[in-house]
DNA sequence: AAAATTGTATTAGAGTATCAGTACAATATT
DNA sequence: AATATTGTACTGATACTCTAATACAATTTT
């Protein structure tokens, strides 16, 4: 599992960890039920504390990314969480809120907006396959 | 200019602000070169220090959705930001990839995350056409 | 059963962000 | 020119975030 930590980058340790771990979960880089490095590794892997990816951990637990057995380790989840219609809509809408704000200011139509988000999609379903390859 | 501030949501007033500002403009309920309200003015009426207000109104003009002036006021500015191509798209993939990776994880698809774009799109335009008939 | 490995809990300290108080500078208005 | 109105700069107090240190609990492995 590669990690890129930024310790000066402003965003905290640990949510650059929730970051990147929802993001190769989305790319399918962790599969579902595969264990992530434990706390101590990853910690000594990245130079930081161990209480700093066990907080990511827990963070990603609370969002329903992955799930931990004390003892044993924490795992990917599978499928999506089971959230309300409605507040996964609300989820996404923020999201969404937010991409056609900045798209207006940047002074990107909606149709270029969109053009952008089939290419990233595009993007991470590439990596998805690559990460199929190569394991 | 109806803002509605939230002291204890966790996110920083002069955040909640800047948000809402970009909000209003994006949706054309603030049109170019329309005077913001003076920061003591805004201040007195969301009951914040000025300074707080003073903060957001930089941190606007720094994005550049707004121009001041010294002595005259806080002005709504015309058009995109005049950035490089090249940072234009990346600012606004990175929104992109956070709503893929959201969509994702909730379980959406592609279409599905498209589809919840185009409808909060067709939902600024309506704030947009009701901001004009009000005026 | 013992040891090793894993996640958890609690506490504390350093740093930073947030906001308020006060005084200042530039522009507009009278 | 004088006054009022606007944004700005500086300082400081408080609260909070982030990280680390240490000890604990549960599970797995030997």
């Amino acid at each position: 599992m590669q990690l890129h930590i930024s310790p000066k980058d402003g965003t905290p340790i640990y949510a650059q960890i929730v970051g990147q771990v929802k993001h190769l979960v989305a790319a399918g880089r962790l599969r579902p039920h595969e264990e992530l490095l434990p706390v101590r590794t990853l910690a000594a892997q990245i130079l930081v504390n161990p209480n700093t990816v066990a907080r990511a951990y827990r963070e990603l637990e609370s969002a329903g990314v992955v799930y931990t057995r004390q003892g044993a380790g924490t795992y990917v989840a599978e499928g999506g969480s089971p959230l309300a219609e409605r507040e996964r809509l609300r989820l996404l809408s923020v999201r969404a809120d937010a991409l056609l704000v900045e798209a207006d200011h940047l002074g990107f139509t909606l149709e270029e907006a969109m053009e952008v988000l089939r290419e990233r999609d595009a993007a991470l379903r590439n990596e998805r396959e690559n990460s199929h390859a190569e394991s």
